[in-house]
DNA sequence: ATTTATATTGACTACATAGTCATTTAAATA
DNA sequence: TATTTAAATGACTATGTAGTCAATATAAAT
């Protein structure tokens, strides 16, 4: 007899509107107002499926960082270093709007580091890239295809932290998009000539 | 007849006494009251030197970045590139006190952002570094030193985000001291190849 | 049509805090 | 020590907004 809801649908278009308003206008100066409107419902219904902002936005943030990291994962075992490169390359162009996420993540990541949790779950995504990149060298270095003196957990999460600043420097400052295709073809090149089993000493 | 009071030392005081409750609190987090307690002081003294908290945040900001600058531009024009990967190794390990700010700036920028002042800033200092390390690069290879077939101005752009990267990661995550240096260690070797000569096709 | 459990609403509360300003204090001079 | 004026104070105001809840609407079942 009773009227009965999709939760999960209506979980996931409130994550959708949320994000929306946060891309919009940044985090901290969206209200729970705003997202509502945004959402077409009144702000108590809001409060039906997530306790808090802060709630919200932590559910906002796994599920985009689960996505990235699914996409990122894909790929596994790549039997030439060009292969390698060629899937860093890809990672380092990203579609306008997962860049949008980036600016939002990083307005509300200090609020965030408030709570120990969701900076926990960051490093530990983090972490996780690296380990990946670590194995993919672990393997060039098995198959004798690059440099055997390096330490691919080292060097993995090095790639992970460089990365990172590629993309998040792209998403925040206004480089354009011929100087920052030029800064990825550098960087890739760098890297090819870096791992490369040549410079071997 | 007046009451004289030196008001540079008294910015500069409440400059200081503002960025030590940012890095205890956070930007967000960190009242007036907060800070003006920290400095020892009635809130009212502060809006005698800062127009807001917005303009108190920004002095802050601007001020460590000059210095920032003014640290990494100091050495000019390497003859080996040996040289120049220990002068950017040195600019990996900041103190502790320097990594202190990153999350300040992290947790700022966000709400900084609306200002697109700060941002414009910010963008323009990271521009001036990649600009650095583009002149770097660029007299290496006249003398012939590293890979003629790069492309300066977008390897030094390259580089200063890639490196904004490790000390974000370094400053924001828990990497321990060991697994960091391992990571700059990798970083450097992986730039030494990447770079050298004898890389070139 | 009526019932009933569930879902929605938005005016309201409670609170935090940036910024103000009339009043008070204090140092420099005569 | 009286006078002067810059400097400091902190109670106060104005505002914004997260979260609540009593009232209302809705859809399924009988």
């Amino acid at each position: 007899m009773p009227k009965i809801v999709d939760k999960e649908k209506m979980v996931k278009s409130i994550m959708e509107s949320a994000l929306q308003a946060f891309i919009k206008h940044g985090f901290h100066k969206t209200t729970m107002d705003k997202i509502a409107k945004e959402a077409g419902i009144a702000k108590g219904t809001l409060y039906l499926y997530f306790d808090s902002k802060q709630n919200l936005l932590h559910s906002i943030i796994t599920v985009h960082f689960e996505a990235f990291n699914k996409n990122l994962m894909g790929k596994m075992h790549f039997d030439s270093l060009d292969s390698l490169l060629s899937h860093i390359e890809e990672g380092l162009f990203m579609s306008e709007e997962e860049l949008q996420f980036f600016p939002v993540f990083f307005d509300a990541f200090g609020s965030g580091s408030e709570s120990k949790n969701l900076t926990q779950e960051i490093s530990a995504f983090f972490d996780n890239i690296g380990k990946y990149y670590a194995q993919q060298l672990q393997s060039l270095i098995d198959q004798k295809i690059i440099n055997t003196h390096i330490n691919p957990m080292a060097l993995g999460r090095a790639l992970t932290c460089m990365l990172d600043g590629l993309l998040m420097h792209k998403s925040l400052f206004d480089l354009s998009d011929s100087h920052y295709n030029a800064i990825v073809k550098e960087t890739i090149n760098l890297y090819r000539h870096g791992l490369g089993i040549e410079g071997e000493l």
